[in-house]
DNA sequence: TTGTAAGCGTTATCAG
DNA sequence: CTGATAACGCTTACAA
């Protein structure tokens, strides 16, 4: 409320401002009366640093910024929740901006964030060429499933295995049309791996593959639209390896309601919310958790200087969908 | 990457500290020349100013701290994301903390936070007693479906409507067995209005109410056992009315697998996310996005330290669900 | 229209 | 063991 600073402990204590700082921040030789006195007068003021003075010091904030299209899709829900949990066990806060259909805004954030407000960055997004993020290179940033320089490491998990995973999994059963829906076809998402993982089971069985792409950036009325669509003019699909798990939940509920539930469906993500409520259906399941704390250890060790790789994968999993709870 | 001061572009600018200062707040008079000179230099150095010396300075750091149980679930996830959108627009960055499941890591948020890291709170959660809160009465808060302190302003929905609509929903159709599943239970949560309705709306009925618990920090495993156990030891019943659409698509989901669909669902929140890949499941909507700007518009103008209401309700409404997508 | 100097609240250096 | 004093990088009176 009222706030009060260094010099007011110290008067209240009856020592020095450099004193009560050092109290503080356990350094150098203190008697244990004047550590006393000083913690009763914090106390009796209810007094707490001020950060930016702190900040402007130290020459480091002890923040982190994160950067991800969205903070409701389950996948970056889960994520964001988990990288704040260890972070926060590190000693770091965090700064939390949503760049969905805004690159103007991705840009703010990126030269804001890293003008001294945060000690590194978290990126899950790109709206921007390569060029753009040139000059932050060598800066503390790592990416997310997303390739933004050579100098920026990124965190990936193992797409192409994914892709196979998914494929041959709806082949197994037998389904001969199958049919892939991709997001956003870029070079620098890492995820159009899973797009080659699909081609190339298909191919090995034989198969001829059909896609059909919706953004994910879409509005879920939009996706919707689109699905229908997509049905209508594929009619002799069998199967569908969706490329994330909110399209393959929402595939399902549009089949349910058409009563054409004979077509098979499998997602991508395999978060704990989708598993929870659609146990049903069947994922390739994203080690979340693994990546954020993948993402956190090679962000601190970008943050000392250190050198490290230029990419980091993670293993993926099926999860087959269990209807039998 | 190289940090550069503002000294730095005065000097190859050829002015004064000052002037540049200036020219970056557009503030006084500035002769066209010089504004350019020093445009020309801070693109030149890639100038970015230092934030810390800029709170410092001003005395605030258009940084607005929120705090939520987890942004994994969609509800959380939805009104994080309406309200990053919102401040950003305003100016404001946005620090957040998830408390669930640790109120040693809540409370400290709130002394940290509010020790000059950020100009306000945004709060929708607490593991305290409400004398943990007078402490910082009187300070920028605001509080989004929580009652904290009499001081602190809440924004809330007409929980005890929605109970009362989604039991009337079910009584409509024709159900007697009706069970309510309860979250957490205390006088501080608003949501607790939501039994009352379902008690009420019961009652005028001359109905018997029946109910679960289920507390929200459960894991979804947990939540799945809980919700078998009450299925089991209620074999009578022919509706239930969950308490939020996470617990209401679990229990679909395990009705489901047990082929037991003849019992009616109702869930409550609403989430565009829910309303897309459950679009059969009926639910009472809460209005996320205007809570979002609600809550941002009170704190801003607590703020500025003028007076604001002790709460502030909004509306909810039915969405019946619809198979026929 | 521009510059000088003081001050924001800490921490670090150097004496004592 | 403790205390002055000078930074940290910016903004803002007050002068010119």
């Amino acid at each position: 409320m009222t706030k009060y600073k260094l010099e007011d402990v110290a008067k209240l204590a009856e020592v020095s401002k450099t004193t009560v700082s050092r109290v503080i921040n356990k350094r150098g030789y203190l008697s244990n009366k004047t550590v006393e006195k000083v913690y009763k007068a914090m106390a009796d003021l209810n007094y707490q640093p001020n950060a930016a003075a702190q900040q402007l010091q130290r020459q480091h904030t002890k923040i982190i910024g994160l950067i991800f299209p969205t903070a409701s899709n389950p996948f970056f829900g889960e994520l964001i929740e988990h990288l704040e949990t260890i972070l926060y066990q590190k000693g770091y806060k965090v700064i939390l901006g949503n760049s969905m259909q805004n690159p103007e805004k991705e840009e703010d954030y990126l030269s804001q964030l890293l003008s001294h407000q945060v000690d590194g960055l978290i990126i899950g997004t790109h709206n921007f060429n390569i060029s753009t993020y040139k000059k932050y290179s060598g800066l503390p940033i790592v990416s997310i499933e997303r390739t933004l320089t050579d100098e920026i490491p990124t965190i990936s998990v193992n797409n192409y295995k994914g892709g196979v995973l998914a494929t041959e999994f709806l082949i197994n059963q037998g389904y001969r049309h199958i049919l892939h829906i991709v997001g956003d076809i870029s070079e620098s998402m890492p995820s159009s791996y899973r797009h080659q993982g699909y081609l190339d089971a298909m191919a090995n069985h034989g198969l001829k593959p059909l896609q059909w792409q919706i953004s994910f950036e879409k509005t879920f009325d939009e996706k919707r639209s689109s699905i229908k669509k997509m049905l209508s003019k594929n009619s002799q699909i069998e199967a569908v390896f969706a490329g994330n798990d909110t399209d393959a939940a929402q595939l399902m509920a549009t089949l349910n309601s058409e009563q054409t539930d004979n077509i098979a469906v499998i997602g991508f993500d395999g978060t704990r919310l989708m598993r929870a409520i659609l146990p049903g259906m069947a994922s390739i399941v994203q080690p979340i958790e693994q990546m954020a704390s993948m993402a956190v250890q090679v962000l601190e060790t970008r943050i000392k200087g250190e050198k490290t790789e230029p990419i980091y994968m993670l293993d993926v999993s099926l999860y087959k969908g269990n209807r039998q709870v």
